[in-house]
DNA sequence: TTATTGACTTTTTCTTTCAAATTTTCAATT
DNA sequence: AATTGAAAATTTGAAAGAAAAAGTCAATAA
């Protein structure tokens, strides 16, 4: 790692606390950089808007997150315990760093070509590695699926979507409860273990 | 039905169509009421307020999507055909009254209570609605469950939930297009058989 | 007593304006 | 290539006033 990019890594790091902490919409270019003991142009050196800093803080997190979820699956023999590893992961990653994950997500104007790259790719990266725990789950013969990747994105669906309708009916308006949190993943493991389940004897068609 | 109701009825159909067409917002009182070429006070003469209008249009479209599921489930016997049923009719629904259904999510603020109340009782409607097909399902041996309500909760916020996912990456700023439902549908169905599979055989803890 | 209305008040939304904050650019410097 | 200060361009936020919409009520008709 050159120079260069030493500094946009250390950029993305501090980058990081003030957008986990605040959102996009609270935190200035000028914070960053009076953190950071360098001025405003310079961020605009490295990266070449705003949203490409976050992009890229996004993306960073993302990362860090999947390389955690991976990590930890190396130890596991079985498709259930693996993927209630990685809900439980998803979830504590998800409540540390809410006001990030949040904002993509949220903006109804369009999206930023940038941000759209990032955001296609971590989903597909997480899509990998829930496809990946299928095929191994496959070789193993606990599960019987055709199409992994498939299977992975129709849970990944239905798993993340659950979140707005738990929290539908509660009035939340900012950051959920640590109970909100901890009710949402208890129906997303239900729903892991029965789709799971349904995977064992899956019908051809 | 006396006249009062009569004439309540009357009203709700008429503001049906507006609500439905441009939604809650763009839709003004005095609107209806020169649809049905009365006064506005009228209106307040038999709903306290807007909300109370919109929460009772709400809560006879709903009756009407499930009285409409219900007559369809009756020449049904297998579970699956009577899960993508309720989700054909959905879907149909939803289309329809894209406008209706999308408000009461939306709001941020917090929700008047009426409101809160009707989409509760469509929200338990539905959810036994489809408890009942896996009790049934249950009794024809077809499927195994211990807690068929819990089940259909799980279901439904998995399944609703989807919808939100699968629009996200794209740029879907206003209604979604004929093909995004479709993609939508299509999803729900696949969960729905995985789903239903997984319950085949459920593991009792 | 119930249904209905027009005129009224209150509340909310929209528009405009303007200053301040923030983002973004750039020529000059190390 | 890395860095900066200063300035331009853009976005945001507050204030104020007008317009629209929600909601009320005393009077009237049936």
């Amino acid at each position: 790692m050159d120079n260069h990019d030493k500094k946009r890594a250390l950029i993305i790091e501090t980058a990081t606390k003030r957008f986990a902490h605040f959102g996009i919409a609270k935190t200035t270019m000028t914070e960053i950089a009076k953190d950071l003991s360098l001025s405003k142009a310079l961020l605009y050196y490295y990266f070449p808007d705003k949203i490409s800093l976050y992009a890229a803080v996004l993306e960073h997190i993302a990362k860090k997150m999947f390389s955690k979820i991976k990590q930890g699956l190396q130890d596991m023999d079985n498709s259930e315990e693996a993927v209630l590893h990685l809900i439980d992961m998803r979830l504590a990653f998800t409540m540390k760093y809410y006001n990030l994950f949040d904002q993509g997500l949220n903006s109804l104007n369009e999206m930023p070509d940038e941000l759209a790259r990032v955001i296609q790719l971590v989903s597909d990266l997480e899509i990998k590695i829930l496809a990946d725990i299928f095929k191994k789950a496959n070789e193993r013969g606990e599960i019987l699926t055709e199409d992994p990747t498939q299977a992975a994105e129709i849970f990944l669906n239905a798993m993340i979507g659950m979140r707005f309708c738990v929290l539908k009916d509660k009035k939340v308006m900012f950051i959920p409860t640590k109970e909100e949190f901890d009710e949402i993943s208890k129906m997303q493991k239900k729903l892991a273990i029965i789709f799971l389940n349904g995977l064992r004897f899956q019908k051809q068609h």
